[in-house]
DNA sequence: ATGAGATAAATTGTGCACAATATGATTGTT
DNA sequence: AACAATCATATTGTGCACAATTTATCTCAT
């Protein structure tokens, strides 16, 4: 099976690390398209797409809020958010107004719509919870291990040379 | 930090499985964006892509292939490869030819250009390594489980309604 | 008050990701 | 041989993701 070429192929042979973050990079890619693939036709009857899903997530948790501070909640910039919100607001489920008393800000509301959407979208997560298989030890396990890998990255967002430094600072903490 | 609301804020009130996948996709998807972030100002000295660098290490590894196959290993169709392979063709890294045994398909072969970039990709792996932090155990942890996460993902690929059976044994681990 | 920075969002341009469809080649049946 | 079904790739259209830039607003030191 020519799919394993880069997941699999040095699985038995003693664990070369370069071959492992390529495959621990890719294995992140695929997962990433799979969930959204997986998505797709559950929130099709919603009209939403996953990204989408996740803003409406971050807005009946709490809204009104503004297109930074989705921003930042999802780890998206305005380029991505701005059209994204447009589309929503298209539809009806959201609103967008200048923040009267910072008139740079765009403060996204829930409308009436947007808010009765949350009733249509309580069957989702039990679904997709079922379809990715019921094993609850190990899916908290993988998104703990996951928070992890996301804060390192974070922290690595601004460092330009991995330099020897933060290779000693690496050995030293690394058991 | 607003970055909480999604990906931690249930995490110390008895684990609601909903909630979970809900984190856990999110998780996947964050982390997915990450890499490639991660990714990107290692690969633009190259003149790659982070799904571009994927498709030159399938061939550095095996080549000539057809676009169906570059897609399985992959994971990913015609609409998003062919053009993607187009750019690489342009950059001179990669040959499209059809092959003469079936005009069906189209094979794709590194050029002298391509090969030799094979050289300069050398570094990549190693700086990728280094800035995702270094505790091998818990990175080969992160992939086998995601290795486990997508033949599960793979498998629900056709299943249309996780069915009645499945459901009640939700409803039995739920709580 | 005013102009220099800082900040928030929008815009522009490139490149995925994928559904739906189209095009053309191959295979199997009759 | 002819033709339906299948298969491999390409095309079209929508929607992210993000770098780079622009526009408008705000803050603050003077």
């Amino acid at each position: 099976m020519t799919k394993q070429t880069l997941s699999e192929s040095a699985a038995g042979e003693g664990a070369d690390p370069l071959r492992l973050d390529l495959q621990l990079c890719f294995a992140l890619y695929g997962a990433s398209n799979r969930v959204t693939r997986l998505y797709r036709p559950l929130l099709a009857p919603l009209g939403l797409t996953y990204p989408q899903y996740l803003v409406m997530l971050a807005l009946w948790e709490t809204a009104p809020r503004s297109v930074g501070g989705l921003g930042e909640a999802l780890d998206l910039d305005s380029g991505t958010l701005t059209p994204l919100l447009k589309r929503l607001e298209r539809q009806g489920l959201v609103t967008r107004t200048r923040d009267p008393a910072d008139e740079r800000r765009v403060m996204v509301a829930l409308s009436d719509a947007g808010e009765a959407l949350r009733e249509q979208a309580r069957a989702v997560p039990g679904e997709v919870f079922c379809r990715m298989g019921g094993d609850l030890a190990e899916l908290a396990a993988l998104r703990q291990a996951l928070g992890v890998l996301q804060r390192r990255l974070d922290a690595a967002e601004g460092a330009d040379s991995c330099g020897a430094e933060a290779t000693i600072a690496r050995e030293a903490s690394s058991l």
